[in-house]
DNA sequence: CTACGGATTTTCT
DNA sequence: GAAAATCCGTAGT
């Protein structure tokens, strides 16, 4: 028996070397892992958006701006980008595109899979079965919560997804449908808000 | 279901 | 000093 119906697979360095829309659309239904304490929690990535980064006016790297913040979108393919927003909650990017080009892919939601007890304790403080139908639609359904289930903070950020506790994994899930449309909240980004850069599976 | 205001702090000008 | 790739509670349809 070579063969194995195991097809949990870490993706590889040549999986993020693609420009950032292309790669948004390969992240949806692949499974995003943080394992915290010896603990695997995870969950399907349902929704992303793609910041082309230099020509894109919604992009943190627009115009090739460079700080320390964006810094990590100009590095290898494959590593995490994390930033603060509105001083409260977390964004979970990963770094697209070849090194220099600071592409990234912002994940938007995902579907909670392994390890519900503890991520319901870091989402919300309670236990899994005490949630109510609002909670747990409302698990995953935006970047922020998704990084506060999964316990991503700016300790993430610069991560190696290729060799590090968190990575992204393919297991084999195939994507019926692609939805594409307008990213959110980037009403600043003048003719790039109307891109339709975000991507998402059709239910 | 949608609409609104407030929370909170890093980052950059 | 202002803005920000968001979320939540409350109020209204």
């Amino acid at each position: 028996m070579l063969e194995t119906n195991e097809v949990f697979k870490r993706l590889d360095r040549e999986f993020y070397n693609k420009n950032a829309i292309d790669l948004s659309k390969d992240l949806l239904g692949k499974y995003l892992v943080h394992v915290v304490k010896g603990k695997k929690l995870s969950g399907k990535i349902t929704e992303v958006e793609a910041y082309m980064g230099v020509q894109d006016k919604a992009s943190h790297a627009y115009n090739n701006k460079r700080t320390s913040r964006t810094e990590p979108m100009y590095g290898i393919p494959g590593h995490s980008y994390v930033y603060l927003i509105y001083g409260m909650y977390y964004c979970f990017n990963v770094v697209a595109a070849e090194e220099g080009n600071p592409q990234a892919v912002l994940i938007r939601s995902i579907e909670p899979e392994e390890n519900l007890e503890l991520m319901a304790e870091l989402r919300y403080g309670k236990t899994y079965n005490s949630l109510n139908n609002y909670q747990l639609k409302n698990f995953g359904n935006g970047p922020g919560k998704l990084c506060k289930a999964l316990s991503i903070t700016k300790e993430q950020n610069t991560l190696d997804l290729c060799s590090s506790n968190l990575y992204i994994e393919d297991r084999g899930d195939t994507v019926e449908q692609i939805i594409a449309d307008k990213r959110i909240n980037i009403d600043y980004a003048e003719e790039a808000k109307d891109y339709l850069w975000r991507f998402y599976i059709h239910k």
